[in-house]
RNA sequence: GGAGGGGUGGCAGAGCGGUCAAAUGCAACGGACUGUAACUCCGUCGGGGAAACCCUACAUAGGUUCGAAUCCUAUCCCCUCCA
């Protein structure tokens, strides 16, 4: 019964372990074989920057431009207009159309080094669904595509049947975006050809709505392929830390604190994160990841400079591993390591108080906190533990090494 | 439109006049153990301050009280049942 892929393609999505439901394997493996295909996914124009949580449909695309076909890139600028489709928490400021543009920069400078974008046939396109769904009229809209789709039919999908199940409420502007979503597909279909949409398994009733449309609009036959929602071996969401998202681009988080994320998974994780976020052979993978006891360490490592090298270049993942070989090892200091400079107007005579200094290191959110680690004995000063929480420290050129647990390091000095 | 229930810390969820910065669980952070893992255990967990202490907080705005998350009034929002 399983269909076993021939595509190059999907044979990756498979044995890597991208693959979650797709609408028609056998047809998409065809379709793959036969020529190029454009494939798409559909990412927020949210925020500046794509996290983690995004990687998994970063490197499908990825694997979609290696094995010969076209990664389009769709950026939500129309969609995002409209707020948060799925946020049963406070209703989402909305965003501004300049907002929306420097987010979309943003988000394309994280693709910039994950695809190759141009005008072959396998690079890479970036497509903003604004440019369709800002001229949408509604009452063609309803006329023209409403009449496809029946409420019937769309309460059966389970993006929609589990909120009624659960008596949460699903507002009418949050149904619609199946609708638009839908029409994205069909209208990408029209201008470039695109056959199939990705994504992560709970936008699987978007995409089979997408799927259906174009087949009526178009009369295209369309792909659907979604991966697994991914989550971490303890079962909580990945791509959180304490000091918030892991982003991918470099302005939000140093690449030393990326690195510091994947050297931190956890053993159960190591062989999966392997298979889905780096391009080693997936038997190289497994191996790695069933290394026992302190030897999976090293398949960590390995973890870490992989991505680290294709989200922030193999530069950054050098300086990285060795800052932390130094950090770890040694106990020394590594020149990667986030570094804060103190403004020399912000010290007094004295200098800055310790609770301050963590504070402007980022290594504590607030002074109560900082004095709380300090309190718990967790907080050092080159290795030599803070005992005083009202101690003064003046600052010079010269870094100062700063730690918060045993993890945490960062550098300060005064700039 | 009518009747009832409810809005509490990052989340879940107690409290129902003082001892409440608010039980408990999850998450988070520090420590012990280790392999920069997991498990377990211990501690912490609104903000400012070196500290004494002070300031915000239990949907919003008022009120009653010496004293309110707790009582009253109005407003907003959510849920259930009826029409």
């Amino acid at each position: 019964m399983t269909y076993t892929p021939k595509s190059e393609f999907l044979h990756q999505m498979q044995t890597r372990g991208f693959m979650q439901d797709c609408t028609d394997l056998q047809g998409l493996d065809d379709a793959l074989i036969e020529g190029v295909v454009p494939g798409y996914i559909g990412f927020d124009a949210t925020a500046d920057s794509l996290h983690v949580g995004s990687m998994i449909q970063i490197m499908m695309l990825r694997w979609l431009q290696k094995t010969g076909h076209k990664p389009v890139v769709l950026m939500g600028g129309g969609t995002s207009k409209i707020g948060d489709p799925s946020g049963k928490d406070e209703a989402r400021q909305l965003l501004t159309n300049d907002q929306i543009g420097e987010n979309i920069k943003g988000i394309r400078k994280v693709f910039d080094r994950f695809l190759t974008f141009g005008d072959g046939p396998s690079d890479a396109l970036q497509a903003n669904n604004a440019d369709w769904l800002d001229t949408l009229n509604y009452i063609e809209f309803l006329r023209d595509y409403g009449r496809h789709f029946t409420i019937n039919r769309m309460l059966t999908f389970d993006s929609v049947r589990l909120r009624l199940d659960r008596e949460q409420p699903l507002t009418f502007l949050e149904f619609n975006y199946m609708l638009l979503q839908a029409y994205d597909f069909m209208e990408m279909n029209r201008r470039w050809g695109v056959g199939l949409q990705m994504g992560g398994s709970d936008q699987w009733g978007n995409i089979v709505n997408g799927v259906d449309l174009t087949r009526r609009i178009n009369r295209n036959t369309v792909f659907g392929l979604t991966t697994p929602l991914l989550t971490k071996s303890d079962g909580s969401k990945m791509g959180k830390s304490a000091n918030g998202a892991i982003w991918l681009n470099e302005e939000r988080l140093s690449s030393y604190e990326f690195w510091q994320f994947w050297r931190n998974t956890s053993d159960a994780d190591t062989g999966k994160f392997l298979r889905l976020f780096t391009e080693l052979p997936v038997d190289e993978c497994n191996r790695l990841g069933a290394l026992q006891g302190s030897e999976i360490n090293e398949a960590k490592i390995i973890l870490a400079n992989e991505v680290t090298g294709l989200a922030r270049g193999p530069e950054a993942a050098q300086a990285a591993e060795a800052t932390a070989r130094e950090v770890f090892e040694k106990g020394g200091i590594g020149d990667d390591l986030p570094t804060v400079a103190i403004p020399a107007a912000d010290l007094s005579e004295a200098g800055i108080s310790v609770v301050q200094l963590f504070v402007r290191a980022g290594l504590a959110s607030s002074g109560k906190e900082a004095k709380r680690l300090i309190a718990e004995g967790g907080a050092r000063i080159d290795d030599a533990p803070v005992t005083d929480a009202g101690q003064m420290i003046g600052l010079s050129d010269a870094p100062l090494k700063l730690s918060a647990g045993k993890k945490r390091h960062a550098l300060v000095q005064r700039g």
